[in-house]
DNA sequence: ATACATGCAAACACTTTGCAGCACA
DNA sequence: TGTGCTGCAAAGTGTTTGCATGTAT
């Protein structure tokens, strides 16, 4: 296994993804680290990003609709997508995985590994704006 | 609304798709109109699919790790993806939404519209595939 | 000193789009 | 006849990669 070496740009991707708490795609991770670092390069930030899911230490979720996203928050949990501005939040619910297994019709000929739920819908800003709208 | 009209390519790439059940993506069902009408172009198959989806007589979906495919089926139902060999299939569960959602915590400021699940495994091909390799 | 990491730009994969000519109704 | 559709190639988007140079250890 290949050594992993600290670097100053590490330090500073790391530290502006960490204080952002919307699940950004390494693209908006990118733009926040330009604004204050305008040295560091996009494949840099692509790169730590990606290796760092790979390690385990971010996760790197594959949502519908949208770019991938980094999420600081490890463990099982789900995430709801807003379907006007794409914001992520995390969501923690308790699914019976054996229960749902037990009742899918269609699986039976795979190894499942996996259950994964995504919700969507409407963000709070975002009813209020389309409220806004319709008055 | 603008009116549509029947040409050939489109009942050519209608065709051809609604024979492949395997859940193909824009690019897959390009590939087998190709073969056999190479006159047809790719901008056309993505056109009449994405619109086909629009008008929703095919389902396209957006599934995690892979290109978005279309479905002929419609209707509530999940899918499950081969991690190996990106195999889709469709399934169905009885999910109570409201019983999950009374679980949930994190999608309280949403006003939430959808619940997803997605499955993830090994499809009997690649189980054979991957045994064998270990012997 | 010597790997590993970075920056840059080019390459990628998939998809969409502008436009001139074509063809369905 | 006239608008909608097609083919082509170019542009777009988000991401990855090759390589020369820079740097942590």
């Amino acid at each position: 296994m290949k050594q992993k070496r600290n670097t100053v740009q590490k330090g500073i991707v790391f530290e502006v993804f960490r204080e952002m708490h919307n699940h950004p795609s390494a693209g908006m991770v990118y733009e926040a680290v330009h604004e204050k670092y305008p040295e560091i390069s996009k494949a840099t930030v692509y790169r730590l990003l990606a290796e760092a899911a790979e390690e385990g230490s971010v996760l790197r979720l594959k949502l519908a609709d949208a770019d991938d996203r980094y999420d600081v928050t490890l463990g099982r949990h789900y995430h709801i997508v807003c379907k006007s501005c794409g914001a992520v939040a995390d969501v923690e619910a308790s699914l019976n995985e054996k229960a749902v297994l037990k009742r899918a019709k269609g699986c039976e000929n795979f190894l499942v590994e996996d259950i994964h739920m995504e919700f969507t819908g409407i963000c709070e800003r975002c009813q209020q704006t389309l409220d806004n709208q319709k008055n």
